[in-house]
DNA sequence: CTTTCTGTTAGAAA
DNA sequence: ATTTCTAACAGAAA
């Protein structure tokens, strides 16, 4: 679910609150989640702390003091990682009543208690979300399997435009793939596909050079923007508090199928299907 | 009731 | 080599 603008929101989250402490235990549930085996991620991670928490695309990374073992953590489509906070504890505010109003709760599988009696919860609906120790060479060869992230210096116009190159692929997979731009997902992809007026199923080498330009503009922007309000809650994401997303109030495409596009205010917003994921744009405003 | 859809992606099949 | 499909899973929506 979360794609890179709620990651980061996650990251910078659980590093205000959980970094040098000492983690007492490591109660898994379902043991699948955690990738590898399970008794030596638990003996790893108990009584270590957590000393950096870094994020390439929509993959967490935690580093762990004095060893060899770093801990990577993807969310996939319905993970959550939170950590109540006393304030929050009190209030009792997880905001989505199918989660339950406390935690732990049926979608809890990982919950990591710190030696100050706080505790983080690994929820994931769906089960896709995973754990993993990696090795460092391991965590070398992860990180070579993704492409530019677009919240960097070095996204640049120079960087963006060699990506694209000769590919004759469409428009939307492009924007999907990690190994190209590390961090859209299908929101995102949309999102910025309508704000440079780009119909998501052009081809790569049918984009003009100022067609390309608007589109690398409006992905800065976009992420930035999303960023900035925390990400976007369409179903079920949160934030390490247990709070929603601003960014759900900006969307122009995603999730409007069939309804009057905000920009023309003439045509309907279309759904289709590329890349096997559903897409919006509007026919009148995307070329 | 059944079918389809869902913010992801690894791996198989074509 | 590159592109498309499917599976992993649970629940909401149609």
């Amino acid at each position: 679910m979360p794609e890179l603008p709620e990651v980061e929101t996650i990251r910078r989250g659980l590093k205000k609150h959980i970094l040098h402490k000492r983690v007492e235990n490591v109660l898994v549930g379902l043991p699948k989640i955690v990738r590898g085996n399970l008794t030596q991620f638990q003996e790893v991670i108990r009584g270590n702390e957590f000393t950096d928490i870094e994020r390439i695309g929509k993959l967490l990374i935690f580093s762990l003091d004095h060893s060899e073992f770093t801990v990577v953590l993807h969310l996939k489509m319905t993970g959550q990682l939170i950590y109540p906070t006393p304030l929050e504890i009190v209030a009792g505010g997880h905001p989505f009543p199918e989660f339950s109003s406390h935690l732990p709760n049926k979608f809890t599988h990982v919950t990591f208690e710190f030696d100050d009696g706080t505790k983080l919860y690994f929820n994931d609906l769906r089960q896709f979300g995973y754990l993993q120790l990696v090795t460092e060479n391991e965590l070398t060869l992860i990180k070579q399997d993704y492409g530019l992230e677009p919240n960097v210096v070095d996204f640049t116009w120079e960087h963006f435009s060699k990506l694209l190159g000769h590919r004759k692929t469409i428009l939307k997979v492009f924007l999907l793939n990690q190994k190209l731009i590390a961090g859209l997902g299908n929101i995102y992809a949309d999102e910025s596909a309508f704000a440079a007026g780009v119909r998501p199923d052009r081809k790569i080498d049918t984009l003009t050079e100022g067609e390309a330009r608007q589109l690398y503009q409006s992905i800065t922007d976009i992420i930035s923007k999303a960023i900035e309000l925390k990400g976007t809650t369409f179903r079920n994401y949160a934030d390490s508090e247990g709070k929603k997303g601003g960014y759900a109030a900006y969307l122009q495409v995603y999730g409007r199928a069939g309804k009057t596009c905000l920009r023309c205010k003439q045509a309907k917003i279309e759904k289709i299907k590329l890349g096997g994921r559903g897409t919006h744009f509007c026919p009148h405003c995307q070329k």
